[in-house]
RNA sequence: ACCAUAAAUACG
């Protein structure tokens, strides 16, 4: 069983991982007169989640629940979450909360920026206002923190819907917790920027994340050229493809 | 033996 695991975690963990392959492994395992355990179901899933399919990362729960596969953890449902969201079904993902919380398993900060990000992707015109909510339910929980992640998700949420006000101020806040913005933080708040055509705040921004050292990379760079590209100003996109190559960015 | 969360990318 041990080797049959390890065959599926490789599988789950390569770069482009296939389900197909993982069940087609799963059955010489059953051949065999074996039955799959946690981590071959545990593995099953991060392969389905990895690959993007909901339906079927469902269908391995439900599998799971029948085996009686021992005791849900916090991480699988939050990877059912965090497939929910990669799929645009926030609804799904809010059921998955409900449901972790019925069954007796608290959700952790991860569990709750994956429901940050499942709101950013649920492509509705309050899912600023649904990841406040969120944000409050976090703030009740017990031991769960906010992190560098969770700030980010909302400040790229909030920052899409055009609210730059309210973007700030949860960048005060971050940093009044303590929390040092990252690249990924800067990235969003550039990208919003640049979304909304906004390009002079946006390089702003880059001069600042620069001048404490925080490193630009190429999706920070791709937000800025998309930014210049969106003001058509060519001098301006040919400038940041300069300024990528002094940094040691290669463009792709 | 596995193990959860964030950012960019034209045209269509």
């Amino acid at each position: 069983l041990v080797t049959y695991n390890t065959l599926i975690s490789g599988i789950a963990a390569s770069d482009a991982p296939e389900l197909e392959r993982a069940r087609g492994i799963e059955n010489h395992l059953k051949k065999m007169g074996l039955t799959g355990n946690e981590v071959t179901y545990n593995a099953l899933m991060a392969t389905a989640t990895r690959s993007g399919q909901v339906e079927e990362a469902f269908v391995i729960y439900e599998e799971m629940k029948k085996i009686n596969v021992g005791s849900f953890n916090v991480e699988l449902f939050t990877t059912l979450i965090t497939v929910c969201g990669q799929a645009g079904q926030l609804e799904r993902a809010f059921q998955v909360h409900d449901r972790m919380i019925s069954e007796g398993v608290n959700p952790s900060v991860v569990t709750f920026n994956a429901l940050l990000t499942a709101c950013r992707r649920g492509n509705r015109p309050d899912s600023s206002d649904i990841a406040l909510d969120v944000m409050k339910i976090m703030r009740d929980t017990p031991d769960c923190v906010p992190d560098v992640i969770t700030y980010s998700t909302l400040i790229d949420t909030l920052g899409r819907d055009g609210r730059f006000t309210e973007m700030n101020d949860l960048l005060a806040e971050m940093k009044d917790l303590g929390l040092s913005p990252n690249f990924v933080t800067y990235t969003s708040m550039i990208g919003a920027l640049c979304k909304s055509g906004d390009l002079d705040a946006a390089i702003q921004l880059f001069h600042e994340m620069e001048e404490k050292k925080i490193e630009p990379n190429i999706y920070t760079f791709s937000c800025l050229v998309g930014g210049a590209r969106r003001k058509k100003d060519i001098q301006m996109a040919i400038f940041i493809l300069k300024l990528m190559k002094d940094r040691g960015v290669v463009p792709n």
